[in-house]
DNA sequence: CCGTCCCCTGAGCAACCGCTTAGCCGCCTT
DNA sequence: AAGGCGGCTAAGCGGTTGCTCAGGGGACGG
């Protein structure tokens, strides 16, 4: 069962080889038990390695944490940002931006639930520099709804309370799929599409 | 600032009075740290005794946690039926459900974070237990939905998918909301009530 | 063959964890 | 006045935590 294994390509970036396994390794535990509850043991260990080799790579257990958070964020702001800017009707990119950012969150569900639920667990000044990440993937989404609301194309009363509650549905998405369900990432992705277009469509 | 206090009217049915204190505190400390970051002795603490106390009125802290969560849920769910059993249009129905479901996590958003979020910190027959519950709210929204689907007033081409990204929307609304922001838990509820009746509304 | 560098380990430290125990104190009943 | 009882505390136990440190060992250049 590859079921709970953490998608390794996604960290491919990182090196040397070590670190990059405890970045995984930290994902899964963090995801399965959250971080407070993850031990520096556990993490060495599922890495294959002993507690002290951890800090050989990274500072201490919540720098760690800040890598995670830091590759997950820009990754989603990124995908926020091609829909952004990818060409076609409002109504298309809204529809392209939700789909791969729910994709991503049921995918990655285990890093997403890192990502969006050990925020407080961060330092002040990590915490600080990853809010910001999160206000420009907010000020992108709301980007998408304001062209189609100038376009004519959506009727939306409330724009920054639509934009909240569009991003907020989809970032849930990583607290409760599971990937034995019945239900595909895709499907998910295509599912919330449409039902964020019908939030935002003219009578 | 009271904008931390947790309300102490909604545990008013625990007795004795030092139980309820000590209730009103750890939702307070599960809310701002996280179940496993919380230490017996901050909630002693805050509840103004020894750690020693703690252990006279409840067994261990998952009792308390099982507390905590047993009543938040049991009140979810009654908003939810009070909603599904009252009168009028499935429109209407649907609306209230939303409404009073979304500004109960508003306002007692301290609560609704560890009722939604610390689940896994249950023991595993508290969790099967509690599991249950949420397969009651579950039901009880997705039977307004069918409700809407049956008469006609709702367009909803996957109920059980909408049921679910419609609780999912609701339920987030603990991890975000904050007392100090720009819109109260009554503009919230009716905001998101106006998106919800636009996903289930025919073209 | 030697030294250097990097990656790693075994052992362990100080602090802190959840929880227990023995006993104190004020209040009620008799 | 005597006794019991519920609610509380001070002290502390065994175990675990994040993290450190002295040193091992293999690959490498000279």
């Amino acid at each position: 069962m590859d079921a709970e294994a953490t998608d390794t390509e996604a960290w491919s970036d990182i090196t040397p080889d070590a670190a990059r396994r405890l970045v995984v390794a930290a994902v899964e535990a963090f995801a399965e038990r959250g971080y407070h509850a993850t031990t520096t043991r556990d993490i060495a260990g599922r890495a294959g390695m002993s507690p002290a080799a951890l800090y050989i790579h990274y500072k201490n257990k919540e720098e760690l944490l800040y890598q995670i958070s830091g590759v997950g964020h820009r990754r989603a702001l990124t995908l926020l940002r091609q829909a952004a800017e990818g060409g076609g009707t409002p109504a298309e990119r809204l529809r392209t931006a939700v789909r791969s950012f729910v994709r991503w969150h049921a995918e990655h569900h285990t890093t997403g639930r890192v990502v969006q639920y050990e925020l407080g667990a961060l330092g002040p000044e990590h915490h600080t520099e990853i809010v910001g990440l999160r206000r420009l993937s907010e000020a992108t989404m709301r980007s998408i709804i304001e062209d189609g609301v100038r376009s004519g194309d959506f009727d939306v009363p409330d724009v920054s309370g639509t934009t909240l509650a569009v991003l907020s549905l989809c970032i849930d998405v990583a607290r409760w799929f599971n990937p034995g369900g019945r239900r595909t990432p895709d499907q998910i992705g295509e599912l919330y599409a449409d039902l964020v277009l019908r939030m935002v469509r003219p009578e």
